[in-house]
DNA sequence: AGCACGCCGACT
DNA sequence: GTCGGCGTGCTC
């Protein structure tokens, strides 16, 4: 008896083996999708492996009822790829697969894209000469295929083709769609000394893997390298994958590669509709599409002929999947480049401290770009002691001045702070009430112009109280500043300006968030206020001063990665600063002025912030030094998290070189409405830590508790929280 | 995850 | 007497 290995889009770390219908043997190959009978309902899966004889021990096996694809719906590439993030994140393969293709073709769906191609097989060409004369159409099926691969449906009737694939006498592959000639448009940007020495060494390894860290200052002419790179794998007729962390904030990017390829760039996010991922999908493993620019998930996108991947802001935390299957499309990305022998560009100002250790290993080569395209002097960062000082909203009378003089000279100004909505705590003057969530270990967030008081956490909401539920009291303050409070605070000061924000607040939709940048391309915006989104790609061409209204936040971060984040994010702001010909200036409001590392990064950039703090996760073990997994778990009580978790600790002692630590409650143990607690896992080597992970993820998987709460793996997790 | 089976509390 | 709560077990 025959049998095939089917992933299921599951929660169970393992296949399940049906028997394989004799008319369907033939054609049942990997990557295919088949309908299957489960328990007492039917679902879809993936052919994991292409059918073997079943062994003597060979339990029951029901049947595969049908065939969904002609044609395996996954190439070999990237259902290896799945395979390889199923193992390394401890993830059960069917979820992985589920995640890797787009919605609409989890399940049924037809996969209809581009052209099929027919090829006869080896038994095809023998079973030629002995076919009975009487089997007229099926003959002249079988000749017409036998003088050459045919493309489409034309070329015989239906069921004759059937026949042939079900005697497997013919194959039926996706016929890769012909490349679209490539015609770079004159005249292309000139380059800058550096940037040709950098594209020289980016081109050295020709197509062969290598990973190139693009290590190059805001403005230096990253993106410019990554078109260039772009254009000559597709002049050489393969195609490219660009990931970006949210591409519904580059529109800039978009521009930049319509220009340059024209129909052939295709995007790939969670902004569009299923309908549209599907066609992007499809039309990439068609070959039909040059360039897929996409976020997180089409790091999975499947390719006909992939010749390049770029990871741009490879620094970037979105690329860490944060819930269910956890994996890090940068990591993933590089991994596929490796697999498939590709060349792989990770880009970023600020490169996370995996990717510099990297470098510095020899494992990446390391291309830096110091200087920018449009301007010579980079911008000074000043730190603004706001000890003692009396402070308007939270900014400080020089700040106000520096704004002040920008204005006055017609330029634009920026405001930095990492906080939406007006005010972070709602606080009862008389009795000292603040305005908790009921769900959260959090306070509940003023925001002003809705009227709302909202978690940043859970999104529970509720109207802005008027007096305290507590004391009854009216005079509730609210404390803090987030950007609305900036925002409103330099409207009054600035009336004749006009001032916007930029935050995730305001961009429910993509048409507005257009306008504003327009606007803010015009001149008709003066100051500009928001959160990190402002950090990400944008030009401001008459941009000239950059106020970061506190940077004290992340030096209080529990997270070990804190001072790495804060680096990342206010080297990427201040680069904001200055763009094209002016030198800019920016504005740095602390508490600390005197914080060391602060200081180093002030003083002498992210660089020296990068190396110093390299040298601190050396002396405590920490990644890249060591390796971590992190177990999660949470429930609606607060015992169960810590109770399943010591349980699930005994599965993963007893493993030289990794450490288990205690259960421990969350950074927020409450969130939600759930109690979270989590268990860490470190290891010097990564081998080590996998062992150990590999033999207690099914173990614990089977605790008579794992099914009574919420529990996840996180592989490398980006923060300890 | 579904979807069954199975054994204890308040209802027509 | 039964409707239904969710604990436990299984799915090739």
């Amino acid at each position: 008896m025959l049998l095939s290995s089917i992933a299921l889009d599951l929660p169970l770390p393992r296949l399940f083996d049906y028997a394989v219908p004799e008319h369907l043997a033939a054609q049942l190959r990997r990557g295919m999708r088949v309908r299957v009978p489960f328990g007492r309902r039917q679902t879809s899966g993936i052919v994991v492996r292409a059918p073997f004889e079943a062994g003597a021990d060979a339990g029951e096996h029901r049947l595969i009822e049908a065939l969904i694809d002609d044609s395996p719906l996954l190439p070999a590439e990237l259902l290896s790829l799945c395979e390889w993030a199923a193992d390394y994140y401890h993830h059960p393969l069917g979820e992985v697969l589920a995640a890797a293709l787009p919605g609409s073709l989890k399940r049924e769906g037809s996969a209809e894209s581009g052209e099929p191609l027919w090829q006869l097989s080896e038994a095809g060409r023998a079973a030629l000469a002995g076919l009975p004369e009487r089997q007229r159409a099926l003959r002249a099926a079988l000749q017409t295929l036998a003088e050459q691969p045919r493309r489409g449906k034309a070329w015989a009737p239906a069921a004759q083709r059937q026949t042939l694939l079900e005697r497997g006498w013919a194959r039926c592959e996706l016929a890769p769609a012909a490349p679209a000639p490539y015609l770079a448009p004159l005249p292309l940007p000139e380059l800058t000394e550096e940037q040709s020495q950098a594209l020289a060494a980016l081109q050295e390894n020709g197509e062969h893997f290598h990973v190139s860290l693009l290590d190059g200052v805001t403005g230096s002419g990253k993106t410019e390298l990554y078109l260039r790179r772009i254009a000559q794998a597709l002049a050489a007729g393969r195609q490219a994958l660009l990931l970006v962390p949210e591409i519904g904030l580059t529109p800039q990017l978009q521009t930049q590669l319509a220009q340059r390829f024209g129909e052939g760039v295709a995007s790939f996010h969670s902004g569009l509709s299923a309908r549209e991922r599907e066609k992007t999908w499809l039309a990439a493993r068609a070959g039909s599409v040059a360039v897929v620019v996409g976020t997180r998930s089409a790091v999975f996108v499947p390719f006909a002929r992939l010749g390049l991947i770029v990871v741009d802001e490879e620094h970037d935390t979105s690329f860490k999947q944060q819930d269910g299957f956890r994996y890090s499309a940068r990591d993933l990305a590089v991994v596929r480049a490796q697999r498939a022998q590709l060349p792989v560009i990770l880009g970023s100002a600020t490169p996370a401290l995996e990717s510099l250790h990297n470098a510095r290993a020899g494992r990446y080569r390391h291309i830096r770009l110091t200087r920018r395209v449009q301007t010579q002097a980079p911008p000074q960062i000043r730190v603004l002691d706001v000890r003692g000082q009396q402070l308007q909203h939270g900014l400080s009378e020089p700040l106000l001045l520096a704004i002040d003089r920008c204005l006055e000279k017609g330029e634009q100004a920026l405001l930095f702070i990492n906080r939406r909505g007006y005010a972070p705590l709602l606080l009862c003057h008389a009795c000292g009430w603040r305005a908790p969530c009921t769900h959260c270990d959090a306070q509940l967030t003023v925001h002003r112009t809705r009227g709302r008081l909202i978690c940043h956490h859970c999104g529970w909401q509720q109207s802005l109280p008027r007096e305290c539920p507590s004391c009854g009291g009216s005079e509730l303050i609210s404390v803090g500043q987030g950007t609305e409070r900036i925002e409103q605070a330099l409207a009054n000061r600035y009336p004749r300006h006009r001032v916007e924000r930029l935050d995730s607040d305001r961009l429910s939709q993509r048409s507005e968030l257009d306008a504003l940048l327009a606007d803010i391309r015009a001149r008709r915006i003066d100051i500009l206020v928001g959160t990190q989104i402002l950090a990400k790609g944008h030009d401001f061409p008459s941009l000239s001063l950059v106020g970061i209204v506190s940077a004290d936040q992340a030096l209080y971060g529990a997270d070990f990665r804190a001072i790495e984040r804060m680096g990342q994010m206010l080297t990427q702001v201040a680069g904001r600063a200055g763009r094209s010909g002016q030198a800019g200036e920016v504005w740095l409001q602390t508490h600390e002025p005197e914080h060391p590392l602060l200081r180093t990064l002030i003083d002498k950039g992210y660089h020296a912030l990068s190396d110093e703090l390299l040298l601190e996760r050396q002396a405590a073990c920490l990644p890249p030094y060591s390796h971590l997994a992190l177990l999660r778990a949470e429930a609606q009580d607060a015992q169960t998290p810590l109770r399943f978790l010591t349980q699930a600790r005994e599965h993963c002692l007893g493993f030289a070189g990794v450490q288990v630590m205690e259960p421990i409650p969350s950074g927020m143990e409450r969130r939600a409405g759930y109690w979270r607690a989590q268990l860490l896992l470190q290891a010097a080597q990564r081998s080590e830590l996998h062992r150990a992970l590999a033999a207690a993820v099914p173990q614990i998987a089977e605790l008579p508790g794992a099914r009574r709460l919420r529990w996840s793996v996180d592989v490398d997790p980006a923060d300890l929280f």
